[in-house]
DNA sequence: CGTGAATCTTAGCCATGGCTTATTTTATGA
DNA sequence: TCATAAAATAAGCCATGGCTAAGATTCACG
């Protein structure tokens, strides 16, 4: 057995900076991710959107959300008349899709590997915005293998 | 087969926000854990923590990384005087350690399940935040497999 | 040993996303 | 219908974490 060398071996300055830097930009939309997500939801379970809904969920006051709202329509992504309830737009349905195509994944890819529903939906919240496409795929060969093994021969 | 009902199920209310609040949380925690970790790695390869090596391993500018140096002294993580480089205090090098263990299972588990190298490296330092104990038991457990797997008979 | 370069700080700017309090508008039901 | 409750907005506060420009300090080398 070798000495216990603790000599941590650091990423290049330039590769470790761009690795916070993709941080920082999935932070940047992850709120506009979150709340389209959510608008969507909310638009297809209860027939429409409201500031109330999306606050409650959010767990935020109704100011905040409405604050937020108010960016989302400002960047194209929602539209809304005062005291009226939140619509997408194009651009902010094509996100929803997106996001929450991501999020599913990730959430599935949880259950997939053992980790109880409750605890899933919590995690998965928060590590959709940071996981790459190379990696999403990785999760969905996985996802997939752990449906072929618990049911090896469908044919319907 | 079943018609195709796109009844997308919500979360309650209450479960949904609990788990925006656990990301808020996450991400309130994590510049201080991401400095720590970083002024740990510096001080072990490099000798000390300098501010310009933080800044250029952030990526950012030299104010800013001071400023959030500033605040994790304010909060007892590291201690600096003026024009000198940075230490971490017990209750920073705890941090830092415990940040480093959680952020390098992340990444070997994504090693693990066949990201490559550079992927999971930038991957893996915006996950480290959002997984949970319980998802972090597991990811060493797959770990471990794969371990098994490539060399199932160690003796040594 | 002194000077120029490197490093660090200071000051002040900005956007985001939280909050509370107060007001306005809309919806409800007696 | 109209009074009250619910919902939304308005105004103003705060912390975080970016930035630039300018000044102070320290370091290094000729
Ligand atoms: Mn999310
Ligand atoms: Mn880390
Ligand atoms: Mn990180
Ligand atoms: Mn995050």
């Amino acid at each position: 057995m070798k000495s216990t060398e603790n000599e941590r071996l650091l990423q290049t300055p330039d590769s470790q900076a761009a690795a916070f830097e993709r941080v920082r930009q999935a932070h940047q939309m992850e709120a506009t991710e979150d709340y389209v997500e959510l608008i969507d939801d909310l638009i297809h379970s209860l027939g429409e959107a409201r500031l109330v809904d999306v606050a409650e969920r959010m767990g935020i006051s109704q100011p905040s959300a409405s604050k937020t709202i108010a960016r989302l329509q400002r960047d194209g992504f929602v539209t809304s008349e005062p005291y009226r309830s939140i619509f997408l737009t194009e651009k902010g349905k094509t996100l929803a899709d997106r996001s929450r195509a991501r999020h599913d994944v990730v959430f599935r890819f949880l259950l997939a590997i053992g980790v109880p529903e409750s605890v899933a939906e919590q995690d998965s919240e928060g590590l959709e915005h940071h996981v790459s496409d190379e990696t999403l795929a990785i999760f969905e060969r996985i996802i997939q293998q752990k449906k072929d093994e618990s049911a090896p021969d469908e044919s319907s």
